[in-house]
DNA sequence: ATAAAAAATGTTGCATACAAGATGGAAAGC
DNA sequence: GCTTTCCATCTTGTATGCAACATTTTTTAT
């Protein structure tokens, strides 16, 4: 079911790009990452032409950077480049939810089922599934305006948080989050919207602070912990 | 000075892409202008391959597509494409100045020098300079804010409006648009971020009130047009 | 003269080859 | 034993070659 990408590979050039940012939006994928060319390549069963160029298309996205001969690498923000995407983000998702007259039952109605999915995958206790669509439910939204620009947009900066998330070890609940999702959709059922981009601004907010500054699983942070260890 | 580009094609790697999108921000590339990539490759002294690589990254910022076997064209959004692009960029500009505090006076001062330039420019009837600082007011804002996120999506957005603007042959006037730089510089300067972020909206209003979406430029409404008016 | 067919041309799609540099480990020197 | 140097290896960077398809032009048949 998953071997049969070398198929798909030449019939849809997208198709590379789509799983990786699947699998870090489940978390399968870590920041820091290395993708290999050769190893994509042979992943897909296609040449190192078309993964270096759905890895351009990636770094376009701000997904993954180069490291000149050393290979592709999966982005690890600092905490500067954390704040100004999550940043980023908030001014979306607010300016979106602020800039819309309102949201229809049928929007209404694919955003429950959403959350309904995101509830089981949290009861069923799969983490990647959970992690996924947590983050797609921001993605969801921009879709059920039916702004693909937006949800095009939204999908690039909530993988990067995702992988932010994952960096600085964010201790964010899912349930909690699931909630606050939940609240979002009940302000935009009334038709509230102005609410529904304040609790929109909190969600991120709360995203953010669940994150750990400090303890970067970094590389470098970890060897250094590792040396002070060791030299005591 | 402006020949010298097959010197650097090597040495930055995103020289192809810069180029493209300022022409593209200073109306010097049409939409549905064909950029072949062995024209291209001549241009700047460097082979197809790294042509494309760029091009894949344009692709993946929505500023060109690929028609297979036929070449790259840059977009030509349709009436759909570009609201959602307009729209897309109203929720941004909006929700990063209703999610900011406040504005500090060097931010003001460069916003200000920026207006200036655009000023000259009209002054001058530079048309290309004119457009790209006007259109490159909203990334400035993104930068002076300080968040380099931010400055990359909305030179993306930007980018694609101006070409959407040249499509449906906008009729904004260029007076009328830095006056309305004006307004917001001054909104901010007096820490009035929600009147900002008000005026902002409806400058973005005005841009997309000014389309015509009738009188679409297009290969094949052109010709329709002269068919018809061959065979009257 | 017109329309259909066929060849010629041009352009991208993809793979491959080789160059250039980074990395890691072995060997050599101290 | 420790450091340094050098070499083998691995990885990306770039160019090029050829195949596949789209388009245009020419030819041919009616």
């Amino acid at each position: 079911m998953r071997d049969n990408a070398e198929k798909d590979a030449h019939k849809n050039p997208h198709l590379i790009e789509d799983r990786i940012v699947h699998a870090a939006l489940s978390g399968r994928i870590a920041p820091g990452e290395r993708l290999g060319e050769k190893e994509l390549s042979e992943i897909f069963g296609v040449s190192r032409t078309l993964v270096r160029e759905a890895m351009m298309r990636l770094q376009a996205r701000g997904i993954v950077e180069v490291s000149a001969r050393r290979g592709w690498f999966v982005i690890e923000p600092s905490v500067e480049e954390a704040r100004h995407t999550i940043d980023a983000r908030r001014a979306l998702e607010v300016g979106m939810l602020v800039t819309i007259d309102r949201a229809s039952p049928a929007m209404i109605r694919a955003l429950r089922a959403h959350v309904r999915a995101e509830q089981k995958a949290i009861a069923s206790g799969d983490r990647a599934e959970r992690s996924y669509l947590l983050g797609h439910f921001h993605v969801c939204l921009a879709e059920t305006l039916g702004n693909p620009v937006l949800a095009s947009l939204l999908q690039d900066l909530t993988t990067r948080t995702v992988l932010i998330a994952a960096l600085y070890q964010s201790s964010h609940d899912a349930h909690e989050s699931c909630g606050e999702h939940v609240e979002i959709i009940d302000a935009l059922e009334q038709g509230n919207m102005t609410e529904a981009a304040r609790l929109m601004d909190v969600h991120l907010r709360h995203v953010e602070k669940a994150l750990n500054y400090r303890n970067v699983s970094n590389r470098l942070d970890h060897l250094k912990a590792a040396l002070q260890g060791t030299t005591d």
